[in-house]
RNA sequence: GGGCGAUUAGCUCAGUUGGUAGAGCAUCUGACUUACAUUCAGAAGGUCAUAGGUUCGAUCCCUGUAUCGCCCACCA
């Protein structure tokens, strides 16, 4: 048991312990805790989903937190579940039915809704298995999804609270329509692509004076027919006194006013913009600006209706020819030019979008605002990295209704019933809404629930409380909101994050959280995003097989600065780093079998211990001290570089080989087990599986390192002096070892060492031993001047500590004036420092303790400088 | 167009309150040391994009320029 296998057999343990973890329910959060709580909320995968490299990242971040605040003994609640996610989710199995040739309106709402249903149960946790591969430590017994039956409740109700409050309405709105689908299209469904077009100039005449006229430039010229204005920029000169005169629109002889709005470039064009609310997301804004009216001149499949007049009927393509052919006829064509622009295609058929006029739901954004600002600006809320808070700032300061109406089937059906006259009552269901139509009209009637949905976000803005049980008041509520962090993607802000807070002091009165840490987006090696249909993305379960879920983990967080540029090689750092924690917790096992393991590092460290055991200990501490509050500010590539720097270099390559002829001595044993113990423990966020698999032999199977305790570090145990000093001294044998090789000299000879100071020498000849052994050497002779000899040797470490004479090599002269540079620009810095120090106008100024730092700076300066001087006249050629 | 970033070794990036530039890959040199070759010891490689400014001193703070990128809105 107390053995390690020879190989590290990645596969076989991360299986075992993502599958154990979960069979033991060893992450599941009581309500009824005495710990307190810490909160996270996961950002809900699509049910679609299937593990990319963002979600890799994301939820390592996640998990690492989470374990650390587990293992500091905190109530630690990772929120876990998946969102509907509307029209992605529809689009899978509207492609499934396509196959056999079907669409949804063939099969009908209520059966397509069935095959939705059917597909999630069959599909939709494909994610989360792939979760609890990467080891992600969520609180799996409360799994949510954003359509279960507790949830839509939750929906329902906001929806209704914030119609009685006024804060919904339904209005008009420019949408995205696909007429060959007869559909209505989201923004992220509408590809823009660059077109070859023409852009048509119109001339529309004065109606008090035909013979003038101002020119008009279009791209679709059939929507002139719809035109209820001409706009020109108010700075205009070319214009200023048209403004508020009347035009003759040619074709349909409406007359329309030339009206002036700040949207107007004047530099495009003519600098004078027909405007046509019903078919332009621009115009429809000018359009309400300027109360003017709307008119839809095109039926949903595309064809010019009524309102076209002769061209009624057409189809908009065909419909455009005939337009210009009539201005040249009646002499209102200008000219025509090759234009190129983006135009929005239909994902689905490629068939180009009209912008179409039609009635949606909203929310009133500027009432929810304000809380939201307050607190991110007070400070409640932080944003990390905290450039985001600007980004942020500048979507709320600026924020627009919310359209929540969606033209699909899957998702939460609007709580919304029509009588036959158009009446709206709002209710939880039909019954509802039926007994509200009864007190209205004195008897029963038919009622018709609106047809659409409402946006997915629109459920995931909940999603902080919602989980928990909102609106019932439960224990979960209570223990566990508001929630402490969020970690997400930049792009979500808006749609996310922002409505988040808006709708936690909406619904909660209260923040959802305090932290937002916002990652960068995975990128190839190139930059460009990874995406399926680029073909350039790397699969995290690819990784995972290959080089296990440990090594997918660590190198992610270590590449994780901004945006991460992976590609395969990557991840071999994991990979290594794992094996290594493997191998050297193998060594220490074999030669410390039996070893009592019950004392505490502190309690070891009252015996006297020797250099490298003090030394090893200290460096545990501090790395302990710095991993703890790196990972609290978020910091977490360099917790992970300090963790992987103390044990690789500090605890492995320095530690283990000075060890390793000293097995016998019961203490070092004890040291050696305890540190590794220890260590496990600080790595086991980010490489939990390794981490845990050795524990169970470590321990013999009597805990989990998971739920175990996050080492407490003791500043006693901490000697910033002795660190330096070992540093000095591995940075000799390094160099030692390197002039053996140089100068061939073989292991077990004599060298001499020549020091400059009394503190070097008493440092040498105090580890005589140590040095001797790790630098191979027979033995040392330590001179304590340089000046000794005239041919010192080559190396020198440090601001000259030691010298090794091998031949005639170093040049004193040489050596004294690069001291004496070095003097110098500290002098200089001295001189500064000193000059600002007595400068009147910055001590009343400068905090204390940038006063205090100089002033410390400037002991340490003039301590340096003395030393220096020492050296100097002790350097006599 | 609005907002926000980035520019440091051949590559990918650290550098947190301004004080003599760091890591990992890659390259080169050495080591077969019985935990690990997914190893160990070293070397080489940077006017910190550019031009100014503030300062005794700037990779860091301020301004301009260039190049690259992200988000939002998309131009009749």
């Amino acid at each position: 048991m107390n053995d390690l296998p020879t190989k590290y057999n990645f596969k076989e343990i991360d299986a075992k312990w993502a599958d154990r973890w979960v069979k033991d329910n060893v992450f599941n959060a009581k309500a009824d805790t005495k710990k307190a709580p810490y909160v996270i909320t996961i950002p809900p995968p699509n049910v679609t989903g299937i593990l990319h490299m963002g979600h890799a990242l994301n939820n390592t971040l996640q998990d690492i937190i989470v374990r650390y605040k587990r293992m500091k003994g905190d109530e630690a609640c990772w929120m876990v579940g998946t969102d509907h996610a509307g029209i992605a989710t529809q689009n899978v199995v509207e492609k499934k039915l396509a196959q056999e040739n079907k669409t949804r309106h063939d099969v009908g709402r209520e059966e397509f809704l069935k095959e939705v249903w059917d597909w999630k149960e069959h599909h939709g946790s494909t994610i989360i298995r792939q979760l609890k591969a990467l080891g992600a430590s969520c609180d799996w017994p409360r799994e949510r999804f954003t359509m279960d039956e507790g949830y839509s409740e939750a929906v329902k109700k906001v929806f209704i609270e914030l119609y009685k409050k006024d804060l919904i309405y339904q209005g008009e709105r420019i949408i995205n329509w696909c007429p060959r689908c007869n559909t209505a299209l989201s923004d992220e469904e509408a590809e823009h692509q660059e077109h070859q077009g023409t852009l048509t100039h119109i001339r529309y005449p004065f109606k008090d004076n035909p013979t003038k006229h101002v020119i008009v430039a279009t791209t679709r010229p059939e929507t002139m027919l719809g035109d209820t204005a001409v706009a020109v920029n108010p700075e205009d000169k070319r214009y200023k006194d048209c403004i508020g005169q009347t035009l003759i629109l040619p074709l349909m002889n409406r007359e329309i006013k030339i009206i002036a709005d700040d949207f107007v470039d004047p530099e495009f064009g003519t600098g004078a913009v027909k405007v046509t609310p019903a078919h332009d997301p621009n115009d429809f804004g000018m359009g309400q600006r300027h109360n003017l009216e709307f008119i839809n001149v095109m039926h949903e499949d595309g064809r010019i209706n009524n309102n076209g007049g002769a061209f009624s009927g057409l189809d908009r393509f065909e419909a455009r020819k005939k337009v210009v052919e009539k201005l040249k006829e009646d002499g209102f064509f200008e000219k025509v030019e090759d234009h190129t622009h983006a135009v929005g295609h239909c994902y689905r058929c490629d068939d180009i979008i009209e912008p179409y006029l039609s009635k949606q739901w909203f929310v009133k954004m500027e009432p929810l605002a304000g809380p939201a600002i307050d607190a991110v600006k007070t400070g409640k809320i932080k944003f990390h990295p905290a450039r985001w808070e600007k980004t942020y700032m500048n979507w709320m300061e600026n924020i627009r209704d919310w359209c929540i109406s969606r033209q699909i089937w899957w998702g939460h059906r609007i709580p919304v019933w029509y009588d036959a006259e158009g009446n709206i009552f709002v209710a939880h269901d039909e019954d509802e809404a039926k007994a509200q139509a009864k007190e209205k009209h004195g008897k029963d009637v038919a009622l018709r629930q609106d047809e659409d949905v409402l946006d997915t976000w629109f459920s995931s803005w909940l999603w902080p409380f919602a989980t928990f049980g909102w609106p019932e008041k439960t224990d979960d509520l209570k223990t566990f909101y508001p929630g402490h962090a969020l970690f997400t993607a930049p792009e979500i802000i808006f749609f996310w994050v922002a409505r988040m807070i808006m709708a936690g002091y909406e619904f909660m009165g209260d923040l959802p959280f305090k932290d937002v840490y916002i990652h960068g987006t995975v990128r190839d090696a190139k930059g460009r995003k990874m995406s399926k249909s680029l073909g350039n993305s790397i699969d995290p379960l690819d990784i995972i097989e290959k080089y296990g879920a440990d090594a997918l983990r660590f190198s992610l967080i270590i590449n994780s600065g901004q945006d991460l540029y992976i590609s395969e090689e990557k991840f071999e750092i994991g990979r290594n780093f794992a094996n290594k924690i493997w191998n050297a917790s193998r060594l220490v096992m074999m030669n410390t079998e039996g070893v009592d393991t019950s004392t505490s590092l502190s309690d070891i460290a009252q015996n006297d211990l020797d250099l490298p055991d003090k030394w090893i200990i200290s460096s545990l501490n501090t790395t302990i001290d710095k991993v703890s509050t790196a990972i609290e500010s978020y910091r977490y590539s360099e917790a992970e570089s300090l963790i992987y720097d103390f044990f690789w270099k500090n605890f492995c390559d320095w530690y283990l080989e000075i060890i390793k002829n000293r097995w016998d001595d019961p203490t070092t044993k004890q040291v050696a087990r305890k540190v590794l113990e220890e260590s496990l423990r600080i790595m086991h966020p980010f490489l939990p599986f390794v981490t845990e698999e050795v524990w169970q032999h470590l321990k013999e199977g009597n805990t989990l390192l998971c739920v175990d305790a996050w080492p407490q570090s003791n500043a006693k145990l901490i000697d910033q002096k002795i660190e330096t000093e070992m540093a000095t001294i591995f940075e000799l044998i390094g160099s030692i070892r390197n002039i053996r090789a140089e100068w061939n000299i073989k292991p077990g000879e004599k060298i001499d060492c020549y020091v400059s100071t009394e503190e070097d020498k008493a440092l040498l000849e105090n580890n005589a031993d140590l040095i001797t052994s790790l630098a191979r050497l027979g033995s040392i002779t330590i001179e304590d001047k340089l000046s000794q000899t005239k041919n010192v040797a080559s190396t020198v470490v440090g601001p000259i500590k030691c010298a090794i004479p091998l031949g005639d090599v170093i040049d004193v002269d040489k050596e004294k004036k690069r001291i004496e540079k070095q003097i110098a620009d500290h002098t200089k810095q001295r001189t500064g420092i000193e000059k600002r120090l007595s400068n009147e106008n910055f001590v009343a100024k400068a905090p204390a303790d940038v006063i205090d730092k100089d002033k410390e700076k400037l002991k340490g300066l003039i301590d340096k400088i003395e030393k220096m001087q020492e050296v100097v006249n002790a350097l006599k050629p």
